[in-house]
DNA sequence: TTCATCATATGATTGAAATCATATGGAAGC
DNA sequence: GCTTCCATATGATTTCAATCATATGATGAA
């Protein structure tokens, strides 16, 4: 149910956690002891200004870890919130830090892990560079994202599910993407001519 | 000069390529062989679509490594292309994991650079969420991003540098930013009064 | 079957950033 | 000193995505 590595990790290395809509997970001056992986549920990351304005720094949801970063540090980095009810489980910082020295397979899997996260938040921000939406949208279709429903892959990649709807229409309209059915598309296999 | 765990590596694991503009430095499905640091210059990372249409992975410029996920991958996941003339260094990928294998504190501090790198991803992915041009500036600079240039800065966090001008100048009328001098803000210490 | 709900889809209008234009400040070279 | 060049800065206009509105298709519940 972790994802790989973490799922090699021993009972006593885990600990559930369940947090109600509100509820702190973490201070910014906390000694960190966790990683966390979120089942379910939505947590948010904020940093604040001298000033006291809070700045979202990552937002979590189902399925992600967070705070990978407090492994090989002596505090958080900042404060999580849970924005709704969430179920967690903690894995120990201790823990994984002594399997990772035991066991250099378990080292290994956790740094190619991180290394294809590194990649995934790259191509993402790549993405987010695009300005034009059509563009855009067709970069995320042919990177895989449109999975699941058009207004997730909407939230993904910046855009308001509107645009990504127009986006979409525009490009099968053009021949760049083929729509299987009612928000499935994917990209068309033969190239568009420009003059016509 | 190489970052931190990679300036440990033998020289033996270190090999200084130069690249010409449009010179290519490795194709998908090469088998890769190597991690690279980039030491000037500019290196495009890019897949193509089924219909052919290249699509921007990622941009590295000086200072930054890429094709980490290279490291435990049988191939490069993307071509990369040197955008303008690139001084590299190629970092053996087996030399790499053998480090990796025997010594502990260099996986350690290997993962914890990639670690590093994720929460900084993450960070820029959040920044691009925000819409307002002048949230997205305070949030900039109160993320410490306006070292360099003002225009350094808008090409990160993906506004034009009339934009973020103007957000800062906003930002400074309002007294959530503080201009020391010319190109030079830092995020006010008091709060901003919301009634007048 | 009917109704409710939500994702998909598109039209009309608005608004904010991009673009185009112009001016100033400051550093480097002559 | 003067000149060149570029970053900084701001004004005017345009463009394109956000917003607001509405309609349809699909799914599930009553």
């Amino acid at each position: 149910m972790l994802p790989i590595p973490f799922n090699t990790l021993p009972q006593l290395a885990l600990k559930p956690k369940n947090l109600r809509k509100g509820e702190v997970l973490f201070r910014q001056s906390d000694p960190p002891s966790f990683l966390y992986f979120l089942r379910t549920g939505h947590i948010q990351l904020l940093r604040h200004t001298e000033a006291g304005d809070g700045i979202v720094i990552h937002n979590a949801y189902g399925g992600q870890t967070f705070a990978e970063a407090s492994l090989f540090s002596g505090n958080y980095h900042c404060d999580a919130v849970a924005c709704e009810a969430s179920e967690l489980i903690a894995m120990s910082k201790i823990q994984i830090l002594k399997t990772m020295r035991q066991n250099s397979l378990f080292a290994f899997a956790l740094s190619a892990r991180f290394a294809g996260e590194i990649q995934t938040h790259r191509r993402r921000l790549e993405l987010r560079s695009i300005k034009n939406a059509s563009q855009r949208v067709y970069a995320a279709v042919a990177d895989g994202l449109l999975t699941g429903s058009v207004i997730t892959m909407a939230a993904e990649i910046g855009l308001t599910h509107e645009a990504t709807y127009r986006a979409l229409s525009q490009l099968t309209k053009e021949g760049r993407l083929v729509k299987t059915r009612r928000g499935r598309y994917h990209v068309s296999s033969t190239k568009v001519s420009t003059t016509g």
